[in-house]
RNA sequence: GCCGCGGUAGUAUAGCCCGGCCUAGUAUGCGGGCCUGUCGAGCCCGUGACCCGGGUUCAAAUCCCGGCCGCGGCGCCA
């Protein structure tokens, strides 16, 4: 017998009469006593099958050794009835068990009962059968390939960089060191370096790709990896990459609205309307705002989250730009601005308090990236591999990077960004 | 790392303030029984738990101390 004929998508009322194998999972029984009913689930939906004890005391028999979340077969006849869903069920012939699950399950898949996010979490795999969770990384799923589609439209062509390196690329964040056969070596915290010199040869790219930081964080939008979406871009600015990201978020958040009514309606949440051009406003200005609303903030300072969280709400903006932020706040290889050196060609992209993607003009002149390193307290030395392709023709060149997971939290209105990873890995947890 | 709250059956919770009425309640699951249209099926019977260590007390799930773990807030953090 084959596994499986139909997806449970695929069978509607026309096919009354037809013989077709369904293959999912057991996600409820119920047993009437003459009348046993199944309900199948497989990627895309739910099917009912019904036994009925008389005409099928075999079948009757194997119903109470199928167990829920055991792996199945059922070949079968559409059957037409209006007390079923959706109008139509399976009256079964043969029902296989490929895989017969364990009882009592840890966590409760049906729905019934809810479990905290570190049990299901611990039990992530039967967690990720739950259709909310499902539903999480099909929104995902169909953002990042609006994103790609909305890159490769502009030209963008997609990277890869090597993820084991052998100098911290901005000096700031801790690294994960790396065994790398006798030398000293770490996880990349960010591919910045790299795709800067790869703009240096392709002008347009991009890279979506995991990044590490051995940081302390420990909060619901940190994690020690996380996929980091990344541009890098020659003859452009920080106002060019800008758009490009408001453009990118733009799509994402249109095709997640339309590909995925069904999931948004499972987990019952609306993504924001995304107006473009989204609102930019200055460093400064943020910071007279909220010097106004009585935080003891000054220039040169970075903005905290209880700042954020209080800027948007007296905005009033969901989605907005910070820009031109200090060379204290930024990293070695922001621009300065051209009228004031004490300023930056930079931005933050803000979901609310939220940080989804920050990016700058970079620099490209090698004698003044020199000098940032330096006023950073690096060693340029360290960064000589970097530095010795400035000498060949560095264009000027902007992008920024986007961490996905948090991109994911706007998308699904999740409260945890170990919602919408699959495995996430924090201080504390390394498995599953 | 700091602050707050918490840790009770497989899962989620009540009980804790005000120690004894707790042989620890409920839902769901699981086992058994009844039931031929359930769709959170229903009804009946059963099953299974106080994070670890120390202390106070005649008596601790309950109060105190320490540890571990979790969640949230912050910090750290292109």
């Amino acid at each position: 017998m084959k596994y499986r004929t139909h997806l449970s998508s695929e069978i509607n009322e026309s096919m009354a009469g037809q013989e077709v194998i369904i293959a999912g999972w057991i996600h409820l029984k119920r047993d009437l006593g003459g009348k046993k009913f199944l309900i199948i689930r497989d990627k895309d939906g739910y099917i009912q099958v019904v036994i009925n004890k008389k005409e099928q005391p075999e079948l009757a028999e194997l119903f109470y050794e199928l167990t829920p979340e055991s792996a199945v077969s059922v070949r079968g006849i559409v059957k037409l009835d209006k007390r079923a869903p959706n109008g139509y069920e399976i009256i079964p012939k043969e029902i296989i068990v490929h895989s017969r699950a364990r009882a009592p399950l840890p966590l409760d898949v049906s729905g019934k009962v809810p479990a905290d996010i570190d049990t299901r979490l611990r039990e992530r795999v039967l967690d990720l059968r739950r259709e909310e969770s499902r539903a999480y990384f099909k929104i995902i799923s169909v953002a990042l390939r609006a994103i790609r589609e909305e890159l490769y439209r502009r030209g963008f062509i997609e990277i890869f960089t090597p993820k084991i390196i052998a100098t911290a690329t901005e000096g700031g964040a801790a690294l994960f060191p790396v065994a790398y056969f006798g030398k000293e070596a770490y996880l990349a915290q960010s591919p910045q370096l790299y795709k800067e010199l790869m703009a240096g040869a392709f002008e347009r790219v991009f890279e979506i790709a995991p990044a590490w930081r051995a940081e302390e964080s420990d909060t619901p939008y940190h994690l020690a990896e996380f996929i980091s979406i990344d541009i890098e871009m020659a003859f452009a600015d920080y106002n060019t990459v800008m758009e490009i990201l408001e453009n990118i978020v733009y799509r994402a958040v249109k095709a997640v609205k339309e590909e995925c009514t069904k999931e948004l309606n499972i987990i019952n949440y609306e993504p924001p309307e995304v107006k473009l051009p989204l609102k930019r406003f200055k460093y400064t200005e943020v910071v007279k705002i909220l010097q106004e609303a009585g935080f003891d903030i000054k220039v040169g300072d970075d903005i905290g989250t209880p700042e954020l969280r209080e800027f948007h709400k007296i905005i009033g903006e969901e989605l907005f730009f910070i820009i031109d932020w200090p060379s204290e706040a930024k990293p070695f290889y922001t621009m300065p601005k051209k009228d004031d050196e004490r300023f930056t060609e930079s931005f933050d992209l803000n979901w609310k308090f939220l940080e989804l993607a920050s990016g700058s003009t970079r620099i490209h002149v090698k004698d003044l990236l020199i000098k940032r390193l330096k006023e950073k307290g690096l060693n340029p030395e360290s960064f000589r591999y970097f530095l010795k392709w400035f000498d060949y023709g560095m264009p000027p060149h902007a992008g920024w990077g986007m961490g996905l997971g948090r991109f994911a939290l706007m998308l699904t209105g999740a409260r945890n960004i170990r919602e919408v990873t699959l495995f996430p890995r924090d201080k504390k947890r390394l498995t599953p």
